[in-house]
DNA sequence: CCCGAGGACCTTTTT
DNA sequence: GGTCCTCGGG
């Protein structure tokens, strides 16, 4: 490879693996890489490479991450790297992106100039109003199900129109999909898969635009390509056309989405589909120490249908990884605490230090623990910013003003404070909506002029009180005045625990304001003199798409706690895996799914390699879950490290003083394995979930589909494995 | 309208 | 065991 052009500044600290990728010419390509191999730096060298180089202009990228985290890191270090502005660039998310599409060209999409976007709970909600106005009682099917059962047929590209209904309950779910369907339509508001599966409708019906953009963007450039869906695929492919080139970097071995679209085959098809010749991968990892690394390739070393890497690093072994058993969940954090005071008092900051763990559930023990000894810690994930219940109702306000026939909007703030509007006047309206073809804000209106309810048409005038003010001053100030007249401030001052929610909806005013600084940065001045609504519709879109991570305290030194799958993409100096025990890690409920053992290898895979320097496996052998005392095993991806890279520790603490506890009876022992199905005279089938006691006493943990969690004494009941 | 009792639920998550 | 939702009485 000839790197000795000196017009190539960007290529100076690059690998020669990273050379090839950052260069390649007049072809697509596949990066396959590695954890920690410098994959971001890949991507936005290419970019540079290509723009300085003249290959492309800026206008001819477009470059699509996952999360909006990623892609504005990625144009932080693309103009880190480059004197040019990046405006012109299409960098951003799946949805982000759809939605700039749409924005366009919402007319030959199909759509109002403004729209709404509803996240999941939106959605949610939007669904149990179709089923409560069909009359369909949720025994049959949740509006849960419902929702799955709609996204999941927009992710295959089905309307309700193709989809074809293979029984009673999927006919009458498809009725609900339909008139769903009709209603999102009506109300001018389009849920997080409908924005690609409308853009992608856009593009292959639409010539015209769809020849225009495939002969726009002569280079897509693909982050985290393993998690990319079916749907995103085909988008991806309709974007570039024959003289365009896709770069794709993900890695296989790092695809933990599947639960939610991720098709890793597309990795596959992609090297079909665009004539890939070579697989370029990058296996140098610049994170962790050898040991670390040997670990991560010896487990994931057990998946079959690789693409296959093997990652090595310069650095050396490291320290052996340690392994520790506590006889229960408590004193597998106070092992955490232990250590964690140890490593401190050696001079690691906190925030270097990551907890890392299966499911939620497990971080409540933890952070007990943490709390007691006074140990500064951050839990990652629950609940953000603008899903907290009273942004959603200030954003609600802003959401009908903004299009009046958003009855979602409309339903949650119409008597929120309450204002003496209860459920029969709200049905009163609904009726009314109905019969006229009108919205519930058209009702109310239509009540309103005709004196029907004073209430209502005090409704109406605060609405277009609230309305004027928009018009009148800038978003931040309206929001304040909205925060007020609405009386929120007022509800949540008699509130004992108001005084956040007041906080929060003063921290609405300033995310305001500083999304609008961020607009006139980008140079969005004219979107923000113009057209108030514009400005308004493009804040709801920003809180929409932009969950608001939580505004974290950036300079704290605190401990990080985060299930293994937010800690993808991260690094940690030293990270603790917890929970590794055969039920929770695996999960049980992966046993039963094809291929899910696999998946629960990846996250494995990804956890070990979040590692620098130290890593730390415990579990315990007896855990609280769902209120239960469980007794698990050891998690069988500990046996696919070799011994020689561990350092095993057990019951350092000795708890003489506990009460005698029953000792986990060995699984070799008896025939009723966690994960098999047995079927019971009385409560039918089941599968078995745990089980605890010794030979004589063994009692399991069942499953039954009809009855819940049952603990069956062996001694008694009369099991079959079915 | 508010509050408390009772029931169902319980893997992972971004947009 | 905890949370979230629903429903019914005050």
């Amino acid at each position: 490879m000839n790197v000795t052009n000196t017009q190539n500044r960007y290529l100076t600290d690059l690998n020669e693996k990273q050379i090839e990728a950052v260069t390649i010419s007049n072809e697509s390509a596949l990066i396959l890489a590695g954890a920690g191999s410098g994959k971001t730096k890949v991507l936005t060298s290419r970019v540079a490479w290509l723009i300085h180089n003249q290959v492309a202009s800026p206008g001819g990228i477009l470059a699509v991450t996952f999360t909006n985290k990623a892609a504005k890191e990625m144009l932080l270090r693309i103009s880190a790297q480059l004197p040019i502005n990046t405006r012109s660039m299409w960098v951003g998310t799946f949805h982000g992106l759809c939605n700039r599409f749409l924005k366009k060209h919402f007319k030959d999409a199909g759509l109002p100039e403004i729209f709404q976007i509803l996240d999941s709970a939106d959605q949610k909600s939007a669904i149990k109003r179709v089923m409560k106005s069909m009359n369909v009682d949720e025994e049959l099917f949740t509006s849960k199900d419902m929702q799955y059962f709609i996204n999941a047929n927009k992710e295959e590209g089905l309307r309700s129109n193709i989809f074809k209904a293979y029984d009673d309950i999927s006919k009458k779910k498809n009725e609900i999909y339909s008139m769903y369907e009709k209603q999102c339509q009506k109300e001018g508001v389009v849920d997080f898969a409908e924005l690609l599966l409308r853009c992608l409708e856009l593009l292959q019906k639409n010539t015209a635009i769809r020849e225009h953009y495939q002969s726009t963007f002569k280079h897509v450039l693909v982050d985290e390509f393993q998690d990319t869906s079916k749907l995103q695929y085909q988008w991806l492919k309709l974007l570039t056309a024959d003289e365009s080139y896709i770069f794709a970097v993900g890695d296989d071995d790092q695809s933990i989405y599947g639960f939610r679209g991720a098709s890793p085959g597309n990795m596959k098809d992609l090297q079909k589909d665009f004539n890939i010749k070579n697989v370029i991968k990058l296996e140098q990892n610049y994170r962790s120490k050898n040991n670390i690394l040997n670990a991560a390739n010896a487990i994931i070393d057990n998946n079959k249908d690789r693409l296959g890497k093997n990652l090595w690093a310069a650095s050396g072994d490291g320290d052996l990884i340690r392994l520790y058993t506590a006889l229960d969940d408590r004193l597998e954090a106070s092992y955490l605490i232990d250590e964690i005071k140890m490593l401190h008092r050696a001079g690691k900051s906190y925030d270097q230090i990551a907890i890392l763990y299966r499911n939620n559930a497990q971080s409540r023990v933890i952070e007990m623990a943490m709390v007691s000894n006074n140990i500064p810690y951050r839990v990652y994930g629950g609940l953000r910013f603008f899903e907290r219940a009273e942004i959603k109702h200030t954003l609600a306000y802003l959401r009908l003003i903004s299009n009046k026939n958003d009855d979602n909007a409309f339903i949650r703030i119409v008597n929120f404070p309450p204002r003496g509007i209860g459920s029969r006047s709200i049905e009163q309206l609904e009726d009314y909506a109905k019969n006229n073809s009108l919205s519930m804000w058209g009702a109310a209106k239509a009540f309103s002029s005709e004196n029907k309810s004073p209430k209502i048409s005090n409704f109406v005038e605060l609405i277009q009180g609230l309305e004027d003010q928009i018009h009148a001053t800038g978003l931040d100030e309206s929001i304040d005045y909205i925060n007020t007249y609405s009386g929120l401030k007022e509800h949540y001052s008699k509130d004992k625990d108001g005084s956040s929610r007041i906080e929060n909806l003063d921290e609405l005013v300033s995310a305001a304001k500083s999304h609008m600084l961020d607009r006139r940065d980008e140079g969005h001045e004219n979107l923000l003199t113009k057209n108030q609504s514009l400005v308004l519709a493009d804040f709801l879109d920003f809180t929409s798409l932009e969950s608001g991570e939580l505004q974290a305290s950036a300079g704290d030194d605190a401990l990080q706690l985060m299930t293994i799958h937010s800690s993808k993409g991260l690094e940690f100096d030293v990270v603790f895996i917890t929970g590794l025990e055969d039920g929770l890690c695996p999960h049980e409920r992966s046993l039963l799914e094809d291929k899910g053992i696999e998946e629960e290898r990846r996250l494995m895979y990804v956890a070990v390699t979040r590692a620098k320097n130290k890593l730390y496996l415990t579990l315990a052998q007896s855990r609280m879950i769902y209120g239960q005392a469980t007794y698990n095993l050891p998690s069988r991806f500990l046996d696919e490290i070799p011994d020689g890279l561990i350092k095993r520790l057990s019951n350092r603490k000795e708890v003489s003083s506990s009460p005698t506890r029953i000792a986990p009876y060995s699984e070799s022992n008896h025939i009723w394995k966690v994960g098999t199905t047995v079927s019971h005279q009385k409560f039918g089938e089941g599968v078995v979930t745990g089980y605890e006691g010794n030979e004589n006493d063994l009692r399991i943990q069942i499953k039954f589909s009809g009855h819940g969690i049952k603990w069956l004494a062996m001694e008694y009941a009369k099991l079959n494995k079915a």
